[in-house]
DNA sequence: GTCCAGGGCCTAC
DNA sequence: GTAGGCCATGGA
């Protein structure tokens, strides 16, 4: 067993099973997964509250919706003028090569959707993961700011690493499941809520036994 | 009032 | 190729 899935283990032991992404349809994770950007999903949570109530969850009403009505039904989420071009921008794309069918890009090989989804302004690679991971179910592994700050604090990584690098050390040191992928992501968002903040509360931390930084005062 | 949150783009060097 | 600035809201 690699050291990854060892962590895995604990968090899994902690945790549970946590059965993400909290959306009910493929494009709203895709929405979910843009508004999240630098933004605490508490903020996400009302937006597609709004975006809910006014029943336009689906590319065809995003689409439609004029720029100053989307714009006020994001603002929660933050950026909300960036974020709503980035959403126009994706939906214009569903639009003119996939019948407005999200499943349609995902169901092209990986590499294909990922590369499709990263040539889209606003869609990085985190958010292209997430895309391909909890709306396709494709095993696509996700890096965000709390992999790099946990797996720093773990010894596994020394901070300078690409998006890329740390995608890869996941990808190449866990089987190819994107069960795995999914739930791994998923406890390690749950553990940081929780235990690893910027400022850090190790009191009674699942992994302080084997975190190299779990004592460190800001 | 300050800090922080499930990034990504642009510019300057 | 990369460091730094910028984008914005709402809760702790």
């Amino acid at each position: 067993m690699t050291g990854l899935e060892t962590i895995f283990e604990k968090l899994t032991t902690t945790y549970g099973s946590l059965y993400w992404w909290p959306a009910e349809t493929p494009f709203e994770v895709a929405i979910g997964a843009i508004l999240t950007q630098n933004t605490n999903w508490k903020n996400v949570e009302m937006a597609i509250t709004n975006l809910r109530d006014e029943q336009t969850l689906t590319p065809q009403t995003i689409a439609e919706l004029p720029r100053q009505k989307l714009e006020q039904l994001i603002r929660p989420s933050g950026f909300f003028r960036q974020k709503t071009e980035r959403l126009q921008l994706l939906v214009e794309h569903l639009q003119s090569r996939h019948n407005n069918q999200l499943e349609q890009l995902l169901s092209q090989p990986i590499d294909v959707a990922r590369n499709e989804l990263l040539q889209l302004k606003g869609i990085g690679p985190e958010t292209a993961d997430s895309i391909l991971l909890y709306a396709g179910g494709l095993p696509s592994f996700v890096v965000d700011a709390y992999t790099r700050r946990l797996f720093e604090r773990l010894g596994f990584l020394c901070g300078n690493e690409s998006y890329e690098q740390i995608r890869t050390l996941f990808m190449d040191q866990l089987p190819t499941d994107s069960t795995l992928f999914n739930e791994y992501h998923a406890l390690i968002v749950e553990h940081c809520k929780r235990f690893c903040r910027k400022r850090p509360l190790c009191i009674d931390c699942p992994l302080s036994d084997i975190c190299i930084k779990a004592n460190v005062s800001s």
